[in-house]
DNA sequence: CGGCAGCTTGACTACGGTCAATGACCGTGG
DNA sequence: CCACGGTCATTGACCGTAGTCAAGCTGCCG
């Protein structure tokens, strides 16, 4: 059980990542932030069908946002990195549509659900930034619907590890070549609607290519540029985005 | 070239689709829209990659968002309705990441985008149901990533045929149990990731099982409630939403 | 040391893609 | 008025990617 961590320090919002914040935004984040949650492995942050009090900010660890379906398959939306916001749709809409379950220890900011209002009516900047990360998801989103409808196993699966490569890096959590990958690949397989089994097989040909390595819940990325072409990506940064 | 529609007078608001609006949200959105915008049909409201000093929500007719890829394969990201706002992710991102066409005329209300900046410092209400509407938004692509991801070619269709079904019935734009259906195979079939071909043959299947016709650009379902359970779509109504 | 979760591989199958041809409908111009 | 060309829907034959089933493997934790 650590301190909470003050936003002052907090190391997240200084990555190039994200969007810096002003004296007066931070003074407010300090203000909002109602204190943290720590979650084990395999905890869930949200439950599909349940609301929640709180909108939540990944300080520290990995998760996996996904819907069940009636027939009990599983479909993953996103995986979930640090600085995303969790709980906007719930704090929104009413409940959860999808369940959050971190597949690492995660640490949360909470920020309670009550006081959004607040954020609107007082800090009209940070209300824009709120709509501007949910356009950034839903840009995501876009992106995973195209890839899904369009794209072959191998982009599919290149794909996904380009995303998740570029944000890690993007959050400076690169070494050695490597970023955490803290994904089974059945969660993997369940993004991009694809068998664990055939997951696997395109796996390990992209690894027998040199293309990239999964290895010891780390990934590296051994021939970036082939690997973004066999996605269908180019190869520019990521966006900048703000961070609550 | 018919008269601009008074917001005080606009049909769409009233739909018990949409929450209704106060009157001071009402006198703000009069001032706030700019104009009007006629797009013919095949015109593109919005393109890939292109900015636009506008937001805009769709008074009348339908369109489609589509994303085109690097190898020129297409994506439909999602249907358009009355209703719905389009422009959103480029007017806080900078640049269109998809592209906008119309698949009937199709009327726009005009928001000038440098205007956007008031809406959140004097009208935390609206700012609000801007970020409530991004939100529903993308409720529905993770909605769609999971379709595109978890079902077949049956459901998918099913899926989508119930869902724009639903949409125009909350529009009151259902006469004699059709409802306008401009799109064709080709759009549904990219919005699904399947061929025409095959779409073709899962609508030939559903109209001879007595479940939905699709004939002289009308849809028509005939047996909602088995519809539904092919699409694994539960029958509740869909919440309401803000328009602006 | 045993058990379990997750990764890997092989053999077989099937859903949906591709290619190709035909048909229905419509607007245009000779 | 009809011939022409275009777009979209429909159907058939064939094929290939990815799913399913099943078995073994590896490594970790109690």
């Amino acid at each position: 059980m650590t301190a909470v961590t003050d936003c002052l320090d907090c190391p997240l919002r200084r990555r190039p990542l994200f969007v810096p914040m002003t004296e007066d935004e931070l003074a407010f984040q300090r203000r909002f932030k109602a204190g943290e949650l720590q979650i084990p492995i395999g905890g869930e942050i949200l439950t599909q069908g349940q609301g929640s009090g709180s909108l939540f900010t990944v300080l520290s660890g990995m998760a996996v946002r996904s819907v069940l379906m009636e027939d009990g398959r599983r479909q993953v939306i996103s995986f979930v990195f640090p600085g995303d916001l969790i709980g906007l749709q719930s704090g929104l809409m009413g409940e959860a549509r999808h369940t959050v379950t971190a597949v690492t220890e995660v640490v949360l900011c909470v920020f309670p659900r009550n006081r959004v209002w607040d954020l609107f009516t007082s800090h009209p900047g940070r209300a824009y930034d709120l709509t501007w990360i949910a356009a950034v998801e839903e840009h995501f989103l876009g992106e995973t619907v195209a890839t899904l409808g369009q794209r072959d196993a191998t982009q599919r699966v290149a794909w996904a590890l380009v995303r998740i490569w570029r944000r890690l890096v993007a959050l400076r959590m690169e070494t050695d070549g490597t970023v955490p990958f803290p994904f089974r690949q059945q969660d993997l397989s369940d993004a991009l609607g694809l068998s664990v089994v055939h997951t696997n097989r395109v796996i390990v040909a992209l690894r027998r290519e040199g293309l990239a390595e999964i290895l010891g819940r780390r990934l590296a990325i051994h021939d970036y540029a082939r690997l973004c072409n066999v996605a269908g990506l180019d190869m520019e940064k990521d966006d900048v985005r703000p961070i609550l």
